[in-house]
DNA sequence: TTTATTGCAAACCTTTTGCACCAGG
DNA sequence: CCTGGTGCAAAAGGTTTGCAATAAA
């Protein structure tokens, strides 16, 4: 009850009307960052902008050039970077690291605050959100007098349809008995 | 009452018998992982086995290669991680990501499991234990039919020394007005 | 003796940066 | 106009890899 998966298909969808919206707020809320910092609006930062609120999933830096690119837009990976360090400053985007040996992207406005499963078998994600489980991080964080700006859970295993072979996988990483803790 | 922190100056301490025995036991099931793997207890992987179980707390490979030289064991530095990324294999260490642009490792044997949170003011890392916390999670694995392996958890923020500051980073950060969500 | 391991340096990959030219405000 | 932005290519860093010499088993 406290999770919601949603179907496999259309797992990162949005419904049209949402997603405008969200890219407008967006652009309209990078506009004000901009010009609050002195900075320019400029015909990339704004097409970068809109391609990457058009998806709704973590993607790489490359991905999203590859992604305009197709979109008959150029825009060199230098700008792709720095723009999207723009949006990471400005609260539209968050940097996320998924245990890959780069880093991932992902919108903020619109979509809900939400952790990460990550198979090992077939290298799909599966988004899922607890609300229960964020109230016991903020009181972890509040006990430990730490202001939490935001969090990042990701759970590493394999998903139904490579549990069949994660027996054998389990058995190899961990060893037989890996379950022991220290006596004291 | 979930929490446990652990005071500021032994965070990473150890209990020099637990120490002594968790580093006999992870070199034992080392040895058997390797045999089995047809592979070598070679010296060098003995020594980064044994000062990689002398410290408590997630370390960059760079950073054990100087462990290592000032105990003057010299390997180089493609051996670390080619011994790192053993350790992982065989379920004594893990490779995790704290958000910045390299790997951490940290053992398991002798260690519970445990959360991080990283002040983005002075890059301190609180360590934290929940099992409520946990519990979550494998219910939200089991209702995803996810069978999860392992797990990460980082919360940024601001420690409580750095959190006086605080205030003006997040209203930098995220504007005035960063909690919105989309009403779909 | 056979097969894996080591060290070194070069290769890799993602991300950042210096610079000359260009363009918002 | 002035100040910042863009693209390019080179530089950075962390991590991986090919290879010849070396050493476990």
């Amino acid at each position: 009850m406290a999770t919601r998966a949603k179907p496999k298909d259309d797992r990162y969808r949005l419904p049209a009307a949402a997603e405008r919206r969200s890219r407008k707020l967006a652009e309209e809320r990078f506009g004000r960052y901009l010009s609050e910092h002195d900075l320019k609006l400029t015909p990339e930062r704004r097409e970068i902008l809109q391609e990457f609120y058009r998806i709704h999933e973590h993607i790489e830096a490359d991905e999203l050039m590859f992604h305009l690119r197709r979109a008959g837009v150029r825009v060199s990976r230098a700008t792709i970077y720095r723009t999207l360090d723009l949006l990471v400053q400005a609260g539209l985007a968050r940097r996320i690291s998924l245990g890959k040996d780069h880093s991932y992207y992902e919108h903020i406005l619109g979509r809900e605050a939400h952790e990460h499963m990550v198979c090992l078998g077939c290298d799909r994600i599966i988004e899922w959100l607890d609300a229960e489980l964020t109230r016991l991080v903020f009181r972890n964080c509040a006990e430990q007098s730490f202001s939490p700006a935001r969090h990042s859970l990701q759970v590493f295993g394999y998903c139904q349809d490579c549990s069949k072979t994660s027996e054998a996988h389990k058995a190899l990483e961990l060893g037989e008995d890996a379950n022991l803790s220290s006596g004291d």
